[in-house]
DNA sequence: TGTTATATAATCGTGCGCGATTCTATAGCG
DNA sequence: CGCTATAGAATCGCGCACGATTATATAACA
């Protein structure tokens, strides 16, 4: 009869949180490759989608980002053509996010990401609803 | 009454999986940190006290990691001292990844790590386990 | 046996991810 | 008003993460 080992790594919660994320990025490469998009560009597009002219500070509070992940990030996405970095002329400090036309025609061609990453994603989808519900619980609790 | 939005960050299972990953690995810092270890040299080393003498290429499939990440990190942790690396003798591909004493005796000191953050993880034991079987599900309908 | 195919690590290039620092602009306050 | 404190973004340094390629060793097989 053996201990319980606090080290294994079947007994940890972390290793099952981490390697489910790299995996997950991993199966959305095949369909944000044709958008030009990386993974994380993807979710920085879907907050602008949602509300854009935000500042940098404001994307990275809703992407838990900070301003050495976004800036570089804000560049490329720049350099593509589908966002404007200006500074705000109210507060020089602030730098405003906003969509180019070709960032909000991207959205169209986007919309299909998710249905296809459902069809990857082979989880019955009450246990997928149950998931993102305790994974946001996960996150509250570190507020 | 508004539609459902595919593309909302709301919606997604992806981004909350993505940023407790995130988050807890954050979280694990200040508690590896003085064991000189990140998060995924950690992870690595959990996989050595369960078992070592094993290839790099074992180890990065319970690990989901491949020899570009874990090269160079199994290089880092042999500089600490923590491990040996050596090709096999049976097999000249093969490198072989052995803890040395030291690596042994760190085992000791990353005992109360789990401990640690489990109190700083404030989740309903429950939710953690169903959690974690959740993921683990996840994970196995990549396979 | 020699030739081709496969397996294994290592290497390369690009993009995060983040702690720490720096630079500039605004806010607070005497 | 001037001085200090704070806020916001950019920069720096290091360590993943991974697709693609390369180099070497073994396996398979005609």
């Amino acid at each position: 009869m053996s201990e319980f080992d606090p080290l294994a790594l079947e007994n940890q919660l972390c290793f099952p949180l981490y390697a489910a994320s790299k995996e997950l990025t991993r199966r959305y490469k095949p369909f944000l490759d044709p958008l030009g998009l990386t993974y994380t560009q993807y979710v920085a597009m879907m907050a602008l989608w949602a509300q854009d002219g935000v500042t940098v500070g404001e994307l990275g509070r809703k992407l838990y980002l900070d301003s050495a992940t976004l800036t570089p990030l804000l560049k490329r996405l720049e350099a593509h053509g589908y966002v404007r970095r200006e500074r705000s002329q109210e507060d020089e400090r602030a730098v405003i996010v906003t969509l180019t036309d070709e960032g909000r025609k991207l959205r169209e061609q986007a919309l299909d990401v998710p249905y296809c990453m459902s069809g990857c994603l082979k989880m019955a989808p009450e246990d997928a609803v149950e998931l993102k519900r305790l994974l946001e619980k996960m996150l509250q609790s570190f507020e």
